[in-house]
DNA sequence: CGGACACTTGAATTCAGTCAATTCGCGTGG
DNA sequence: CCACGCGAATTGACTGAATTCAAGTGTCCG
């Protein structure tokens, strides 16, 4: 846990204005409701890039909006690999567990500088007693967290990695535009090959040579930091083989 | 879909003496609450194998619980080929979505004749008004699946084939155990190699080829219809080189 | 007993991994 | 501004794992 120090009143977000608040556990919820929960925010709190947001097998008591920047959710393996399971963007609600006394099965890095909002065990409890709503949002995004999980476990299992690559990206470039960006403008894309690589499950090698194969057919260029979309017609059409 | 008819009271389980009630929807409930339950129960009927239960992309206004048999859950690919992403038993819960209107992303096919418990959209939706204790269970149902589902991401990501297929069967195994099977006994076991094959993410060809050589090395033997465990001690020492 | 389907096996091929050596991009400090 | 160093990206040669195609054999069930 490499938490940095609780933000100063006046550097907080309030929900009213938050980014994050279309995508979070307060979707759908009325600017009036917004305003009541914000009394249950625990901190708000920003955590450099290659720092845990919590680890593997740790007992948070608490979950976390990630309000801004670029995470990763991943295991670990006894072999010194690892599988990243998911990547996280502004909204996303992580850590949750009814029981916040089980361990958490996966760890949360953040990639690049990420601003996060705390809510502790008990005020979650007490929110979720306050307000129905929240109960059927947070049923919701375990389900959109599992529709998003077979998915990925459908084509890690039947793609090659041209179109696990294809489809990664593809996956990750919508979150992004769902989020107001321009992805025919060149982006910033903090994650390595091998980072992509742990995702699909190949080696950065391989990773490398499709990655250089896909720029030299003008569909995608991935690389140091930054990605640009060259023809989305092209790579979607590549990923879609999958389904 | 091919429901075969609703049973008549007479060969109807109730909740009481449900094999499945400690796995389900209704674990922790007494059995004062069990027996109100009951009466939101819609129907209960057989499904032969090979049948579905539903398909990918329909919108049965309904979830089950699966009271006996296997079946499997799984996403069609456009190439013909399939994903298996799950296996499920007596007290599997399938097909509940918050929003019923919204059709599921995944099939489910019975591989044995499978006994089915159905509860209609209104009567489930009457059911967690009555009970905060259901829509508990329910958060830790989908809590338990989406933790299943990032563990199978992980070794279909990062394991060998042999290490799959061990990961797989252990899977299984300790399933059936939980549910009072000796798995030291030979099993009935209503799985081809290639619906391994494509749970795992191998093809059936390989599949066997591991598979013979699992059987050669006195480990287990699993095929016509059956898996009969050699030395579980083996198996679960390749399962475990995962995590 | 015959047919269907599952399982098995071999050979050739392809895809992806491993190892090792450069090269590239970028930030740092002289 | 340039040299240096570091991590990331790239490349080649080789190895190995898994797929493909094709031809069996085995098992179950009617």
């Amino acid at each position: 846990m490499s938490l940095l120090p609780k933000l100063p009143a006046e550097q907080q977000l309030s929900c009213e204005n938050c980014s994050s608040q279309r995508h979070a556990w307060f979707e759908k919820c009325n600017q009036q409701q917004l305003k009541s929960f914000q009394l249950y925010r625990n901190a708000q709190c920003f955590i450099e890039a290659g720092n845990y947001l919590f680890m593997e097998g740790e007992t948070p008591r608490a979950a976390y909006t990630l309000q801004d920047g670029w995470a990763i959710c991943f295991k670990s393996l006894a072999n010194g690999r690892r599988q990243i399971l998911s990547v996280a963007f502004s909204g996303d609600y992580l850590g949750y567990r009814t029981d916040m006394s089980v361990p958490v099965d996966y760890s949360v890095m953040a990639m690049s500088t990420c601003r996060i909002c705390t809510f502790s065990e008990k005020n979650i409890r007490q929110l979720l007693l306050k307000s129905p709503l929240l109960i059927e949002n947070l049923i919701h995004i375990q389900e959109k967290q599992a529709a998003a999980c077979r998915t990925r476990l459908t084509y890690i299992g039947q793609a090659s990695a041209k179109q696990k690559i294809a489809f990664f990206l593809i996956n990750i470039l919508e979150k992004l535009e769902r989020r107001g960006m321009d992805i025919s403008q060149d982006i910033d894309f903090p994650l390595t090959h091998e980072d992509v690589a742990d995702a699909i499950g190949i080696t950065s090698v391989h990773m490398c040579r499709v990655a250089v194969e896909l720029r030299k057919a003008g569909i995608v260029d991935c690389r140091h930091n930054h990605i640009q979309v060259l023809d989305f017609e092209k790579l979607s059409r590549l990923a879609r083989v999958v389904f």
